[in-house]
This record gives C-alpha cells, structure tokens and sequence, in this order.
DNA sequence: CCAAAAGTGTTGGGACTACACCCATGA
DNA sequence: TCATGGGTGTAGTCCCAACACTTTTGG
C-alpha cells in the first residue's frame, strides 16, 4: 500500500458489457462467458476482471475484453460504477462497469475464443446471470438507447460499408419502434455524415442497395460547427 | 481481506461536485474546500473522502457531502470514475465522482461548517485545484448542462418556491446563452409540471412576479405517459 | 415474369423563432 | 411619476409525420 491508510480497501473490477448487431435475425446481442470458478460457477456473466495496478480504467477494460473474448479496437465507454456492499458474496469489490460496441466483421472473434466459454445471447432474452450483471445490463440498454438518438455511436454496431436500411433496422432494433424508411434517408442524409461509396451490396436476391460509410471527417466538421447529431 | 487475490488493491474515495445557483449576481458556483494535509496542502479541492467497508458509493458521497459541507438531503448522481494511474501522488486511488445540486435555501449551511474551510466559487472563475479535480470539474459541468435540457433537475438549483424569470435565468446561466421570456414561458407552462401557487415574490422594488413550485405528481404522470421533459 | 427489397416527393400540422408593448409595483 | 422588471400575442418558417408507387435485380 502506498501510504497510511486507516480503513479496509476494497477490490476493483471492470465488468464489459459487449454489444453486437445480428444482422441475419435482426437483434441486439450481448456476450456472456460461463463461470468457471465459485461463486456463481457454472452461470451465466458479463465477462470482466479485476484492475491491476499501473493501468488506467479504460485500459484494464480493453485488457479483459481482448482476454476474454479476442475482441480489440472496438468503441469502449464507461458506464457506471456499482459498489454496494453484499453484490459479491466474496467479499467487498467495486465494479466499473463498461460497455463496447462490437461490428459484425469481429463477432466471429467471440465464439472462436473458446476459453471461457463466451457465448452471444439476445439482449432480450437472457438467461439469469451471477452477481448483479442483471442491473449492469439493464443500465448498458438504457445508454445505449439514449445515446444512439443523439450521438453517432450506431455506425460501431455496423460493418464499416452499410446500407441505410441496415442503418434503419440498428435504429429500430435498438429503439424498439418501426421508423418510416423514406423519413429516415431525408434525416440522415441532411446531416450529412455520411459517404456514399461505389459500391453495392452483394449476393442479395434482389436489387442491390448502395454502400455507404460513417465519414468521421465530415462529423467532426459538423459538431466543430455547433451543429449536433439528432437521430 | 475478504477473500484470496493476487493483486494490490487501490484506495477508493468518492468526490462530490457541488453545484449551487447564485440568484444575486446570476453565476453558478461550486463548493471547494481547502485541504490541510499533504499533498497539495493549502490548495483547493473538491470535497471528498475514502468510501469505508459496508456502505454504497451513494451512501459514501451523502456522508461526505454532509461531513464536509454540512449539506443534507439533495440532488446526487454518480458522474464518472476516475482512475488513472498516478492521479494521487500518495498511491493507488481510484475516486468515484459525484455531482449533488444544492438550493439556495442550504447555501448558508456551506459557509457555517467552517471546519475545513468550505467556500463557493463561480464555476467559470476557479483557482488551480488539487489532483485532477479541474477535469473533474469539467466533466461536471458538461453533464449538467447536458442533463438539464432533457431532465427536470434545473428545479434542485432554486428554491422550493420560485418565478418563472429565475427559472429563465438559471438556464440561461448554466447553458451560456440568452432566452427570449416569451418562447421560454410558453414552453414551461405547456409541459404542465409546475404548480402556480397564490403567492407572490416579496421585497422587490418593482411589480411582483408570481411563485411557482415544481408539481413532482404532474412530472410523473407526463413521463408515464411517454411524454419527455425537453428543454 | 415474378418476388423482394430499394429508392423516391408531397402535403398538412405543430413547434420554434423572432419580435415590442403595456402592466403593476415600490420608491 | 418614474424606474424596473413582469407579463402577454402573432406571424413566418422550418421540421416532422404520414403516406404509396415505381425501379432494379436475381431467380
């Protein structure tokens, strides 16, 4: 301990909430790993770990994630920290919990890294979970929620090349409500952040939508200008 | 110890911004305290304290917040966690931020538990802090202002009675920019979450404007009903 | 040629902005 | 009576929601 210190210390964990999009059934997924170890062994969790010393919080939250399920690069934020006394029957640890958006490109990554067992489940129907990663998960939906309408986050649940109709549908899972698809081109495309690419959409047996990609640049532009990004 | 772990465990402390309205020169402040020990002695800080077995992160934050300031039963969220290694020059700690708004009512409250040296500063104009407390501050800030635009927290920054023009006021200080009185009443009246009551502001050299409380009971039945607060 | 999804405009209503004057009160 | 802030209405504009058909492609 690095200096006088009356009282007992606690643990501190970072415990990551991961979100995909599965495009093929069209739900919002989030990865669990089986315990291995008492308490709880055997059930179902959000995968986590304890923080070491010489890292920052982000840091230990992209260590766990990559350990535990080969996942890196990805958008990582916090997003609260549970610290009640009795959430952990071992004794006393606080939680910062995160959460990361995760594109289809890398969710094969999760099942490949076998490990522990991490496993994609839907959002909507999870199994029951050790400690308190109920509540977790319930906070990580309702930000997600929220900041999807008002930041560009939801390009991270994408593929780097997107139809907007794959843009709509993240929206509408997400948000749990059907939206208008020609309201919904108007409003994207005149925030203009958005590059249209040469490129179609390939082995669909119909028409062939466009691709586009999030252009960070042109976002940048606009909030430099006050303007902000409005669902 | 609780149970078997390899790592060294960080110090948990809970740090609470305290913002207050000052309805006589139109500024927010914040409450800092002077700290008598190493390190940074002689400085100013926001007040805080180290979280201690068998309490919750919110528990730690009231009992700081009334240790230090006297402060007693208001507005308290969780802001963010900040642990950076290297953030405290004596070790390992890991703060647990939160932000708590205080009426004018308790303003005096700050001034009369002098123990530690407790004053309010305008949030615009603040002296060198300890640790990391100056983005501490900012992340503050920016929520508040983020917060207040989309939830009724604006109503724990005046006192339980109040006008419509302090109302005006506290956000156009807070958000930076100038309402017309016209547009900003129409809004507030047409989301229907205050009370008029049948008093009338006192001791003022000009015509009386009208009290208002927030009517708790009318905010609810609007949420449930869907409905959002905006601005 | 058929099935399936892509892509495209217009209109009405509600909300926001901008703007200026009279009213009530205490000194 | 005057100085000071309280309180009020309207018109133009913009944004949003609602709504249905044609186009393109692969099978």
């Amino acid at each position: 301990m690095g200096f006088t210190y009356d009282y007992e210390m606690p643990s501190v964990a970072v415990d990551c909430v991961i979100f995909g999009l599965d495009l093929d059934d069209n739900t919002l997924k989030v990865v669990l790993v089986e315990r291995g170890l008492e308490p709880f062994a055997g059930k179902w969790a959000i995968p986590g770990g304890f923080v070491r010393k010489g890292e920052s919080l982000d840091e230990a939250a992209m260590r766990e994630l990559r350990e535990e399920t080969g996942i890196d690069e990805v958008f990582l934020e916090q997003l609260y920290t549970f610290g009640g006394p009795g959430r952990d029957p071992r004794g006393w640890v606080i939680s910062v919990a995160y959460y990361a958006l995760v594109s289809p490109d890398k969710h094969s990554i999760v099942a490949a890294t076998d490990a522990r067992r991490a496993q994609w489940f839907p959002a909507n129907r999870l199994p029951r979970l050790a400690f308190d990663h109920t509540s977790i998960l319930e906070v990580a939906l309702e930000r997600l929620r929220g900041k999807l309408t008002y930041a560009p986050i939801g390009f991270e649940l994408l593929p780097e090349k997107f139809t907007i109709k794959q843009l709509q549908r993240l929206y509408e899972i997400v948000l749990g409500r059907t939206l208008d698809n020609r309201n919904f081109r108007k409003k994207i495309f005149s925030m203009n952040v958005l590059r249209e690419l040469d490129e179609m959409q390939q082995g669909v047996p119909h028409r062939a939508a466009r691709l586009y990609k999030f252009d960070v640049r042109k976002y940048k532009q606009l909030t430099s200008r006050g303007m902000s990004f409005e669902l």
